[in-house]
DNA sequence: CCAAAAAGTTGACATATGGGCAACCAAACT
DNA sequence: AGTTTGGTTGCCCATATGTCAACTTTTTGG
């Protein structure tokens, strides 16, 4: 069995872009291929003329669109629709037990977007149309992207109740509290008098494909009950289909 | 400038099997590369071992989910979400003029997948819901992606009402036809009373992305309307944002 | 702001690599 | 079964490419 030299070097140099999330130092590439810094630099050279990889700001380099990275691509269309028919049952089970409406959202451009949801039976309800944006760091959805799925909020955090974060360190302790919970809540900080819980779903590979919660008026939610929730929704998460 | 040339012939096949809709035979690798057989061989088992190409079937060769294919490759959240804010506008304008209701799909497992609409105003109305599912076979925005996205329906064509075109024959001629035209239609295919026209979103790259129509009740839309709306939709499609 | 260290590029050289040829299997078609 | 076309394997030699070293550029730290 003849395997090409330089050709695999190549595709492990494109491995090792696509995994990583920033832009690499030749050198890095050259100590993870344990070669001369040289031979690294031809590689990268012909990676980048062939189109595979290109040279940033500092001279790093980070592979281009046209190699898929599991851990940061997006997902696709037929991936959200399939995960969403996946957990449907989860998502009726959610609104069943709790009475609450539940919502499952994907993450598009550092925004959730609502992609399913259960509405709940009682008249006073919350209702997130599916299809409808909203933003990441005032959200529970939202907020599990941060936690779990390696999203980040870039420039202002705008408010939207007295209760919205509006600082990145109240935002960064809020998300590390969240990891640690194992799931992120929204007290009234989009939308005054509404509470909201919210788990991360991943797919077959660990990465992070959609949020799933349940939102409900604070006059049914009080704390106990806020974390009771919380405690429902991160079995849910939790448990393999 | 020195190139690593088996790096770069690598390269080049693994563009040459991304493109390829259908796996590529090692004979059609040799020849695009214009090199010997047996090098290609080398060349597709380094790609195998890497896990950059697999091999199929009838041993024909096909890139792995690592290689992202323009053609193929279905979109993912972030870029509908912008394709939609983008093209919201034009669905207004379509449901302005024409007083009916107007939608976008994107294509996801053979299915069109409603992700944007706009109401029509008047009473008598018809409602695709935002993340609602339909077939390819017999909605206008499904055949779009036929004629236009290079979509496929494998399988039974399954019966709505009397007038679903229910062989694989008749849709083909169909197809065609809308090819010609450069819409779409569904006149009562999927739900008696409804008529649908649709035309095809392409992206920057030429790829077919999504695909907006209008649909309304027979009622209102008579042969001579169904013709105007197709132009209308056509036009819209066709004109540069 | 300068010096020193680290990162990256270029050139030369020698040899392992891999490109080409041809013979050899394996399917596929008739 | 015979013929044709597609794919694999082994060998050999040329050259593509990996290594080393000198050199240039950038970054870091004082």
């Amino acid at each position: 069995m003849r395997l090409l030299q330089s050709l695999s070097r190549g595709l492990q140099t494109l491995d090792f872009l696509a995994e990583q999330a920033k832009p690499v130092r030749l050198t890095d590439v050259a100590a993870h291929l344990d070669v001369d810094k040289s031979n690294a630099t031809h590689i990268l050279r012909t990676l980048v003329a062939s189109g595979y990889a290109r040279q940033g700001d500092g001279r790093r380099y980070e592979a281009t669109e046209k190699v898929t990275n599991a851990q940061t691509a997006s997902h696709t269309a037929e991936t959200i629709v399939s995960i969403r028919e996946a957990w449907r049952p989860k998502l009726r089970k959610l609104t069943n037990e709790t009475g609450e409406c539940s919502h499952m959202a994907v993450l598009a451009t550092s925004q959730v977007w609502y992609v399913d949801k259960i509405d709940s039976e009682l008249p006073l309800k919350v209702d997130h149309p599916i299809g409808s944006l909203a933003p990441l760091h005032c959200t529970a959805l939202g907020k599990a992207f941060l936690a779990f799925g390696g999203a980040e909020v870039n420039g202002k955090l705008e408010s939207y109740t007295t209760r919205t974060l509006t600082t990145h360190k109240a935002l960064e302790s809020e998300i590390t509290a969240s990891r640690n919970r194992g799931y992120a809540v929204d007290d009234e900080e989009f939308t005054p008098g509404i509470r909201c819980v919210a788990g991360p779903v991943f797919d077959e590979h660990g990465a992070m494909i959609a949020a799933i919660g349940v939102s409900g008026p604070t006059v049914r939610i009080d704390d106990a009950r806020f974390e009771e929730l919380g405690m429902f929704v991160k079995g849910l998460c939790h448990t393999r289909e």
